[in-house]
DNA sequence: ATAACACCTGAATACTTGTTCAGATATCAA
DNA sequence: TTGATATCTGAACAAGTATTCAGGTGTTAT
């Protein structure tokens, strides 16, 4: 393994590590339009109510206690992103996680919020 | 292991996983707020100008082509989340990546953006 | 066909957020 | 001390986003 980085004055994490190099401006964009949909505490919910099984609009506005209006609206936004996909069956529309993405992310989010604050 | 979720009907990712509960309105709302920190692009590309290594706000602000003003705005939010370090030399401000939570969140956003659309 | 149900959508409002501008603070050099 | 440099901050404006409301589509039952 290289130790120029590694070994010394590693003030700095990541250096030289799995990004090394200014986004374009695009990337960019990308980026921040797929996180901007996790900055959302309904969102986040409705995703986590989701963890429990696959459910129907109106299961989640209850469980979540929005309107099936709101929901919907955010469903939507969580759809375009590939979060969630659905399934109809009869008058009922069923959602469920579409990858397991999320829950590395909210593992890594969980770990970065509660580390101490050194 | 228990079956009852895992062996028959998984149409959906995780039911079972390391979340299943529905978040409180209070972590849904640091969760929201984490993320949402990195909802934006000029964040990204601040962020993965670092990645080369530590940097004074004016040499960000010239690689990201951004006002220092506007920079120094934004890397205030990335303090706050403690996403960034910084450290006083003479009269400059050095920043740098707290630590590899960002890779990771970057990798797995990476690899959800770049699934084809199935 | 009619009614009830489940969900979706568009438009309007209210809210949140980013950027800019002007000026403040703090450090260094002469 | 004065002036130059480097960064930070508050306030105001602009831009983007979430929620609500009213009404729309499609499905099932009678």
């Amino acid at each position: 393994m290289s130790d120029s980085v590694s070994s010394q004055s590693k003030a700095c994490a990541g250096a030289g590590g799995p990004v090394s190099a200014i986004l374009s401006v695009e990337k960019a964009q990308r980026m921040a339009e797929f996180f901007g949909v996790l900055g959302d505490p309904n969102r986040w919910r409705i995703l986590s109510a989701l963890t429990l099984g696959e459910m129907r609009v109106g299961e989640l506005a209850e469980a979540v206690e929005m309107t099936e209006s709101a929901v919907s609206h955010q469903l939507r936004v969580l759809r375009t992103m590939r979060l969630v996909s659905y399934q109809k069956r009869g008058r009922s529309v069923y959602y469920c996680l579409k990858d397991n993405h999320i829950f590395n992310l909210y593992q890594e989010a969980s770990e970065h919020l509660d580390e101490p604050d050194d």
